[in-house]
DNA sequence: CTGTTAGCGCTTTCAA
DNA sequence: TTGAAAGCGCTAACAG
């Protein structure tokens, strides 16, 4: 059993209230009894029972962290681990830890989300990997529990969201592409249930508008932000298309799912058709041709949900919805 | 504020020892009480504060969680995924939650990772992307701490360890390669500060050796497991030994690289060049050609790893080293 | 079967 | 500048 606080203040000779004061930096403190209370936790190895300060303070300083379904085989972890990192780094500055949010809740008996919080005494939550169509959305969003989601826009009394500006981002790659002097720029989405497939249609679109192209007779498909996916959209889309020189892809999965399908029909980017992604994974700068991207700051974006969340629970601040600015990146795909 | 067990005593008018014991399933509760406080409970939406109860139980049923450096930009989040989702989905079950252990300590002041669960009264640990030579790896070893490592084979007092049979994997490989008539087979190993590329060499060897070749003469090359290594490892090994028709890789991902590398100069596995990876990430099933290799059962690596925590902290079992089976998959690269 | 009592380890009034 | 005492919400003897 580890040393108590009572242990200390015994081994001091001073209560354990003084010890409590001396280790928590008050003032009211005489120089040498703190020092002499510093030497004795040190020499016992004392760490305070961050359980029993829980109790009584009524903080646990724990940030919940959910990720919606991800094992079930979604790709989506290709993407989300900078971001976790970026959050788990600033939270950790900020003397907040991390408990996972089991959404196989397969407990003893079924327990929602909201009750785990409650039990566990969680003070905050960030929620990534959300289709508009989960379930747990509604019950994040609408939830009085502090929380943060990334990259959905939905903001209430109690949630802020952190995302990409994806509207500037489409529109970034289909100007470089534009700048390319490409005229026949088709578009593959991602899936419809997520937020930021329509934020990507829109850039797309108002950016094609703008450099003259008829809106309804755009070359788009829907596909799913999968490697796979985006090949079997490409061919399709080609198929329909074969006028296209350029396509614009809403993840980079989906894009090098297009320089595969390119290259099994013995044709290459950016020859035969020039390829853009969106994310920038790490994969993007080796495959070959490397992938021209939209770049997420990633870990810009756990460290900001981090900051937002911790400025909700400890400075009573209110949702906010943040936009982070991508980058185009351009390499040998386009 | 949350309800407690006060309220619900009140409302149910029993005192609150009732309450604990009809709400924990004890059987000396009267079966009509016992659906009364379950009612006012449910009314109530109760929820037993976890907090309260650990620091009188002195249990937390948190386990934590520990990535070693993996934030700095180490493709081997490719790998961890299905293992953090096994361990979680077991845990979940067994009724405890995962607390994620920040190597990258930079809170107020510097707290080293025992320091960290002993305050947080984490009771158990498992850590993965360790090497021979992280700083942490001795610390949670002879820590007193119950833990499980995957992928390093060191058993201590209260430390076990969970991975797959890597000398039998890459015995499985080559063998595969000879059974298709290889005679030259190369081998591009991981870098010498993981366990896994010890064992992986060594399966290597005792495969070729016992096919009648030279131990001393067998053309290896050691990398590093990504992608970009699998690349230059290839053109390096391959210059050396132009003679190659056959190379089997320590990674997917540097299979990867390698088969990117031959395709850069015109050449294609399996016709120029059998490939073989080792790990099976989810990747290998989606390039081209789809890549041969050893799969690692990693969902079930980290359910094996949750178990065998759980059974130490629970059961007083003591620490076992645990084998996995690895299983050959051959698609189109060899 | 139920209630009373005594803590778990800590922080926080309130007095001295 | 220090200590005594109360109590955070819960579980666990021990009585009745």
């Amino acid at each position: 059993m580890p040393v108590t606080i009572r242990e200390v203040a015994k081994a001091a000779d001073v209560s354990i209230t003084t010890v409590s004061r001396a280790l928590n930096g008050y003032s009211d403190v005489s120089e040498e009894t703190r020092r002499r209370i510093m030497r004795v936790a040190e020499e016992l190895n004392y760490r305070p029972n961050a359980v029993a300060r829980s109790l009584v303070t009524n903080r646990t300083r724990t940030i919940g962290f959910l990720v919606s379904e991800l094992s079930k085989g979604r790709t989506g972890h290709y993407y989300l681990f900078p971001i976790l990192y970026g959050m788990q780094d600033r939270l950790a500055e900020l003397g907040y830890d991390l408990i996972l949010v089991s959404t196989t809740t397969t407990r003893q008996r079924e327990i929602t989300y909201l009750d785990f919080c409650t039990e566990r005494r969680v003070e905050g939550v960030v929620a990534m990997g959300l289709r508009l169509d989960d379930p747990y959305l509604h019950e994040i969003v609408e939830s009085p529990l502090p929380s943060v989601v990334i990259d959905v826009p939905l903001l209430s009394d109690r949630c802020g969201y952190v995302m990409t500006d994806n509207v500037y981002g489409a529109k970034l790659a289909v100007r470089h592409l534009l700048g390319r002097g490409h005229k026949k720029i088709g578009f593959v989405n991602g899936h419809s249930q997520a937020a930021v497939s329509m934020d990507r249609r829109r850039g797309y679109e108002e950016a094609m508008v703008s450099a003259g192209f008829r809106a309804d007779q755009l070359p788009v498909f829907e596909s799913d932000f999968t490697l796979e996916g985006g090949k079997q959209a490409s061919e399709i889309l080609l198929e329909k298309h074969p006028e296209l020189t350029a396509i614009f892809y809403a993840s980079d999965l989906m894009a090098i799912g297009g320089l595969r399908f390119l290259h099994e029909r013995g044709r290459n980017a950016p020859k035969d058709l020039a390829v853009v992604g969106f994310d920038d994974v790490e994969l993007s700068e080796v495959v070959t041709p490397a992938l021209s991207t939209i770049r997420q700051k990633r870990y810009e974006i756990g460290v900001t949900a981090a900051e937002m969340l911790v400025e909700m629970m400890d400075a009573d601040g209110f949702p906010q919805g943040r936009m982070l600015a991508p980058e185009l990146i351009v390499r040998a795909s386009s």
